[in-house]
DNA sequence: GCCGTTTTCGGCCCGACTGTTTTCAGTCG
């Protein structure tokens, strides 16, 4: 059983007991355990045979080492299988509705028999909501309007997209008269794979000023909520955002705190109260005495801590690096010299070999690989033998036409779903770079993955491992891989990893990146462009890098292309 | 339900906004 099937438990039976009036620090236990556990980059399973080993997860005790057992023998947790009895799926979906919670959903479920999503907006259009205790007719409105959000599913939309659109609105504030400094915040800040509101921080002297151009700007689509410091207000497809104004004294601490994640803030607030001191979003104090708050430096500094680069302010390790002396430097753009996953017109990309050549040397690169696709994706027009040496024939000829930038022959080869390569080894051998990959067969179960996989990874030729689980963000589940066996063996062949830095793939993810760099396995960045413009992809890639606390020398594409070469040719040798 | 070099009991981060309230609970982040 893998890590996320045993949190998604946890975290439902968490949003049962919540329903239920359970204590809520016994809710927030639940749930504390459902993050540790998705945050791991160790089995939990795997050490489900001793409750000492699952002990030493954070957060899980005695009793939930012994229901974690449970689960992984049994394949459920009986408590979880009685609070369903108890309460329907339907009621569970309405805590999507924005203003409802679980009190007055279980409300509404216990005293007055609504089961669903569809009854709730029965007794809604019905007036039905109206009269009862503690509702109204501006809830039973709300209501209404909420369902519609839940039911768009409550998606969250790609970083790829929320950057761009909290980027525009913030440059349009910015142009708004007593607006001094204005940022964006948030899991956008942090740059996480996925962004579920968009927030804003402007220091204003007319807070009304900024709050009335947010609420006539052209992406808003409903105001929310309006208060003298807090303005809400929903885009498109249901995105929430959230602005907040602070004073100068104050930008700081609420930069920091809106920039989250929750869990990093709760240590911080934490160590603030060991030290006597208390941290909210309008500064650090000691009794009524504001002790910091005009930058996050200042809020970091008084607290002993570094600033921490957003991305990894996750309550998952930053805390016990920084123990451990200054930060690591993180890989950053400007440090990426190749991108070695692309496409041409010879499959499915949309520029040639040339046009490719140049539109990465014009982005600063000094090497790039041309990777179409071998023959099996013919959707995408993949190249057989015969074309595909024919191609790296026309990557010569192009070579000669440019300087400034190494093009280097390559291939994504597919892993067939019979675990053989698309491609024969004596084609594969006068590649400089072959890319393996999983396309098809995604859901084959873990035992033919992984032969697969290693088929690929012990074949002398290949060199890397394109997007290995084949996931898309939230759409498209990651076939079923045994890491820990799958990066040893990477490891063991000298074969790397890559992140694909589309922003529907950021595959690996963080977890697993972080898990390849504790191997010492090389890790490449690449865009896995189509065309020109997703050239610029690469920030995502590196975002999702900087997540994993990847540094420059963890990434192998940060090499001069000299050295790059030299790396690959001893790990052929 | 977890956790502990002040503690094995009694804590567990903190504030803004709304609605239905006559002084605050619920929700949200």
């Amino acid at each position: 059983m893998q890590n996320g099937a045993i949190a998604a438990q946890f975290e439902e039976l968490a949003e049962l007991l919540e329903i239920q009036g359970a204590n809520p620090f016994r809710v927030r236990a639940y749930r504390n355990a459902a993050r540790a556990i998705l945050d791991s980059t160790e089995s939990i399973a795997a050490a489900a045979d001793s409750i000492a080993k699952l002990r030493e997860f954070p957060g899980i005790g005695e009793d939930l080492a012994k229901k974690i057992q449970v689960l992984v023998q049994t394949g459920s947790i009986p408590q979880l299988a009685e609070l369903r009895e108890q309460v329907p799926a339907g009621v569970v979906a309405m805590l999507r509705v924005p203003g409802l919670g679980p009190k007055k959903v279980f409300a509404l479920f216990q005293e007055h028999g609504i089961r669903s999503l569809d009854e709730l907006r029965l007794a809604a259009e019905q007036n039905r909501i109206a009269g009862i205790k503690g509702f109204g007719k501006k809830t039973q409105d709300a209501i209404l309007k909420g369902l519609e959000v839940a039911e768009s599913a409550g998606r969250r939309v790609y970083l790829s997209e929320a950057k761009q659109v909290a980027e525009q609105i913030a440059e349009d504030l910015r142009s708004v008269p007593g607006v001094a400094q204005l940022e964006v915040a948030g899991s956008c800040r942090r740059r996480k794979e996925t962004c579920g509101d968009l927030d804003l921080l402007a220091e204003a002297s007319q807070p009304d000023a900024i709050m009335d151009r947010l609420a006539g700007h052209r992406l808003v689509e409903a105001i929310i909520a309006r208060g003298d410091t807090k303005m809400s207000v929903r885009l498109f497809k249901g995105l929430q955002l959230d602005l907040r104004v602070v004073p100068a004294e104050s930008f700081g601490a609420a930069l920091q705190y809106f920039t989250g994640s929750k869990e990093h803030n709760v240590v911080l607030r934490r160590r603030a109260q060991d030290m006597d001191l208390k941290l909210n979003e309008w500064g650090l104090f000691r009794g009524e005495q504001m002790v910091a708050g005009r930058t996050e430096q200042e809020v970091y500094a008084a607290l002993g801590l570094p600033v921490f680069p957003p991305e990894i302010r996750e309550n998952r390790t930053e805390f016990a690096l920084a123990e451990q002396g200054p930060l690591p430097r993180l890989v950053e753009l400007d440090d990426i010299r190749g991108d070695l996953h692309m496409h041409t017109t010879a499959s499915d990309g949309s520029a040639s070999i040339l046009e490719m050549a140049e539109a990465a040397k014009s982005r600063g690169r000094e090497y790039i690989a041309i990777t179409d696709h071998s023959k099996r994706v013919s959707m995408a027009n993949g190249l057989d033998a015969p074309r595909l040496l024919a191609h790296w024939k026309a990557i010569d000829e192009a070579q000669k036409s440019i300087k400034g930038i190494r093009i280097l022959k390559g291939i994504e080869c597919d892993i067939l779903e019979d675990a053989t390569l698309d491609l024969p080894d004596d084609v594969l051998e006068q590649a400089d770079w072959v890319i393996a990959v999983l396309h098809y067969g995604l859901q084959q179960p873990r035992e033919q993955i992984m032969k697969r996989l290693m088929c690929a990874i012990t074949n002398p030729h290949v060199d890397i491992i394109g997007h290995p689980t084949g996931r898309l963000v939230d759409r498209r589940k990651p076939a079923d891989i045994d890491f820990d066996v799958f990066l040893d063996a990477c490891a063991k062949h000298r074969v790397m990893v890559e992140i694909n830095a589309n922003p529907a793939r950021l595959d690996l993810d963080d977890i697993h990146a972080a898990a390849a760099k504790k191997r010492g396995i090389p890790i490449v960045i690449s865009t896995d462009a189509h065309g020109f413009a997703d050239m610029d992809l690469m920030q995502f890639g590196v975002f999702q890098a900087r997540r994993a606390g990847l540094t420059r020398d963890d990434i192998a594409n940060t090499l001069p292309v000299d050295a790059f070469l030299e790396r690959l040719r001893q790990a052929k040798g």
